[in-house]
DNA sequence: GTTTTTACCGAAAACGTTTTCGATTTGTTT
DNA sequence: AAACAAATCGAAAACGTTTTCGGTAAAAAC
């Protein structure tokens, strides 16, 4: 079966390829009668314009490339489905890439995204990225960029992000309104700068409230953030400091739910001797026993400003307009559960 | 910063674009010295083949198109990966829809797909597709076709899924032999076929062990199979049954922790006075309290399987070799945990 | 010294569109 | 009837590749 072009239009109808073509697409300069021809033997054809064409022609794809670490994360995964209902709207198509956290990974795939001449580029950072070449080079090249959640504040472009600090200082102080004194942070590593944020905002809450910094107190979780560091942490959290502290904030909800498998296989009740607060309201959160504290990061809604974000750049150049980037940070919200 | 072309690079070094062409492409016809004065000058100028017109001349566009019906699910992500992974591993770009258990979407995107002179195309059936002429279509132009999980078998393309009745057979005569003799099975709508068969295959497990099938033990959980149809059928069962069964078979972990949070409010102790048994190997279910027995239906592998077929398709349809389809069913596993 | 082979190169067509610009025809005005 | 305006169309260039095919020059064979 092959695919019908301008050209069999025309042959059939004797008259030039130009016509046709501006026939479908309402040009005035064709009579009605031709254009009626043409629009009844185009729809009977059931001809699609060739998009390779198209593309080469109009040097744009109606094409964006969306690039994250992982799509085996409920956050992740909601962002794609708020980018794919903006690029749906927008009669857009998203090709998506995994960089599973490798910057080298991540650099092909933008070299990849650019020759592939997609309109212009999304992505949240892997962990292992620390020089920014490969997007500065998007940049350069004209093409409209977007970094959402794993950013870097140095590149001259739009992005959209929660603040992890002010998140974590909210959730905090909420525990230490709720009585707690003694509050230990299970922290993620070094990078990416978001765990950093969170640790931050943890100290300042507990400074703001004359509650002494205690370093002993704050877990680090090496092991990319996951359950098991949650259940180890919380067993080398009692033999350090018995039952003397009171509440847990901790970097994201896997890991509360680790502390809690460690604490119900140990008969340690939550939140009765100890309080939990997670981030980031994975779904389990809300259908576990007890229900997790969490804060809600709206993942969808970072999905879907960001493409929007992008699609207005993207339009924005076609018409030569000055492009100003933005930045804007969605909201957090605390869900409170049984377990504080 | 525009980009570099044939024509700029050859007019550079004085000579046709034919030969820079064929120099970068190591045709046997030029010579040692001008095949390398062209690398170097491409490889300084960075040039990169223009995409559309590679993919208009050479009528493919190394990139494939899939359809789900929802990215946030657990299953669905890991489809995802897999997938991911072998289009790296083929130097394709994956093109990613979602249809949102619409038919109306399913059948538009499809269009889209085809239009965008996609490769290849994959595809998880909505759970309201009836019909199947977009499909038909798909088959008729010529383009490689996959189906995966939720299938139609009565198209003529590969096809890769699991065997629903066979691992719910299992997993109730597990049960049974663990000496459970009166076992629910709460069960999802009508659609797709997936649902059914898993209730086949725990009438059938029940028959073949000489248990009666007891039609009022069997739950319809209509609202999408979600948490609260868990929960309040979990009501429902010991409102119409009090504490004779004791064991219930679900359609998908969710359910089943649906009724494992009911139970928890209401003091009914798992596995203690009834056992559970799930669907899918939804993470959270290896990390609740207590971890959740189920079936583990390999999506990774369900993903990266179908997107092998789909490539071996698009390969031999280059060679005009003949295609023959594949349908594999990817075996499942049982995985034990507490609940049962 | 002539023919044949080999090595190297480029013109041109093709992929299917979009758009500019000039040409032709028709109708309108004086 | 001449002059002009409006309506309608098509030739051609352009987007950037790939590939066929013929041509020229140098090297090899006779």
């Amino acid at each position: 079966m092959k695919t019908v072009t301008l050209k069999q239009i025309a042959e059939k109808l004797n008259i030039s390829v130009t016509t046709v073509s501006k026939a479908l697409k309402d040009y005035p300069d064709v009579s009605k009668t031709t254009r009626q021809r043409v629009l009844d033997l185009a729809q009977s054809l059931d001809y699609t314009p060739n998009s390779f064409a198209v593309s080469l022609r109009m040097q744009q794809s109606k094409t964006i490339g969306v690039i994250i670490p992982d799509t085996v994360h409920h956050f992740f995964s909601n962002v794609i489905k708020g980018i794919l209902k903006e690029a749906e709207k927008n009669d857009y198509m998203v090709i998506l890439m995994q960089s599973n956290e490798s910057f080298e990974l991540e650099k092909k795939q933008i070299d990849l995204l650019l020759s592939k001449g997609v309109d212009g580029i999304l992505v949240s950072l892997s962990n292992n990225t620390k020089k920014f070449d490969h997007l500065q080079k998007v940049i350069n090249y004209g093409v409209p960029l977007v970094l959402f959640d794993k950013i870097s504040k140095t590149l001259k472009c739009s992005k959209v992000f929660i603040d992890d600090r002010k998140a974590a200082y909210d959730a905090v102080t909420y525990l230490i309104n709720k009585g707690h004194k003694r509050i230990a942070h299970f922290r993620g590593d070094l990078n990416p700068q978001n765990s950093i944020d969170r640790f931050l905002g943890y100290k300042q809450a507990l400074l703001d409230n004359n509650i002494s910094f205690d370093p002993t107190l704050v877990y680090m979780c090496n092991n990319n953030a996951d359950f098991d560091d949650g259940y180890k942490n919380a067993e080398k959290l009692l033999k350090d400091h018995g039952n003397t502290v009171d509440a847990i904030f901790t970097i994201t909800d896997l890991i509360a739910i680790g502390i809690m498998k460690y604490f119900d296989d140990h008969g340690i009740r939550v939140p009765e001797d100890i309080a939990l607060f997670g981030f980031s309201n994975w779904f389990m959160s809300s259908v576990i026993s007890p229900g997790l504290s969490t804060v809600e990061q709206h993942a969808f809604q970072i999905g879907e400003e960001s493409a929007h974000i992008l699609f207005y750049e993207i339009k924005s150049k076609m018409n030569d307009t000055p492009i100003e980037h933005q930045t804007v940070v969605i909201p957090t919200e605390m869900i409170f559960r049984e377990s504080s």
